[in-house]
DNA sequence: AATCAGAATGAGAATTGTTTTCAACAGCTA
DNA sequence: TAGCTGTTGAAAACAATTCTCATTCTGATT
């Protein structure tokens, strides 16, 4: 997605929650672009230069509640963020359990589909009303083999 | 699985970490398999009384150490607890965003195996070890909508 | 352009789930 | 019984995250 196009997507959501995107919302989101895969605060910190830690947390919960970012949570320390999947594409994560460190993958179109069914019809017998899944493969990864 | 079968087996996995099944390790399971589903640590504490929280703390790592319970983390405040599948079945999590409850479910035997089998396909791709998979629906629960 | 009201920021303090400390205790062995 | 080692409980420490508040920015209005 073209950065113009997504800047204006991302305001348009922020505008529907009476919020601003202001240029530390803005060097937010260009550094999870820039990353591609869930980072943490730390990293966030790191990364892009000068953002305060308290605005940090503070944008990321209104981005996430508008819709721009996903909060990933492991049995890691730290939790992680990455652009939501409207600006991405669906996927889901490799999660290493020795080094923390988390990776995007996707699965084929057919296994994700029969995914779905299953999902749907399990949902419909309790009576739950599904807003996504999530699917993480917990193991270790080719670095700390 | 009987009450002593089950505690013969705890037994042994603590006693291969060097640790002993006392008298507090015997109350958390217990009150892990009376309830039957992912607890909190305050309910924990409620439920079973007497217990100190400290030693409620690091007796659930000493048994997940040992892979006697599994820590479920969410996007909620407290780490919720539950046997480990070992003496329960596969199964998996529905997630209510809105109250925070945490239940289980389990997959048909064929949805399952498609999933391991696009799962280890991925895995091997990447060079990734698994150890486990995690599948969570997020949605809201009946009491909730 | 100047003004003003409301929103956002940054530095640090406060909060809170969890972990650690340490003195007292329990279980085991000889 | 005495001694050794692991466990417990109460409270302190810890750390990721959230909150406070004085200052700064934003953007609409005059
Ligand atoms: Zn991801
Ligand atoms: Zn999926
Ligand atoms: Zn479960
Ligand atoms: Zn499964």
């Amino acid at each position: 997605m073209a950065t113009d196009e997504l800047d204006d997507e991302i305001t348009t959501l922020l505008h529907q929650e009476d919020q601003r995107y202001t240029k530390g919302r803005r060097a937010l989101v260009a550094t999870l672009r820039a990353e591609g895969q869930p980072v943490t605060i730390p990293q966030i910190l790191d990364a892009s230069d000068g953002l305060a830690q308290s605005s940090v947390y503070r944008n990321l919960v209104v981005l996430e509640e508008a819709g721009v970012v996903t909060r990933i949570v492991t049995n890691d320390d730290f939790a992680r963020y990455e652009l939501a999947e409207q600006f991405t594409h669906h996927h889901h994560h490799l999660i290493c359990s020795s080094c923390g460190d988390v990776i995007d993958f996707s699965l084929d179109d057919q296994a994700e589909a029969g995914l779905d069914e299953a999902l749907n019809e399990i949902a419909e017998q309790v009576g739950f009303t599904v807003e996504a899944h999530r699917l993480d493969l917990v193991g270790t990864c080719a670095d700390c083999d």
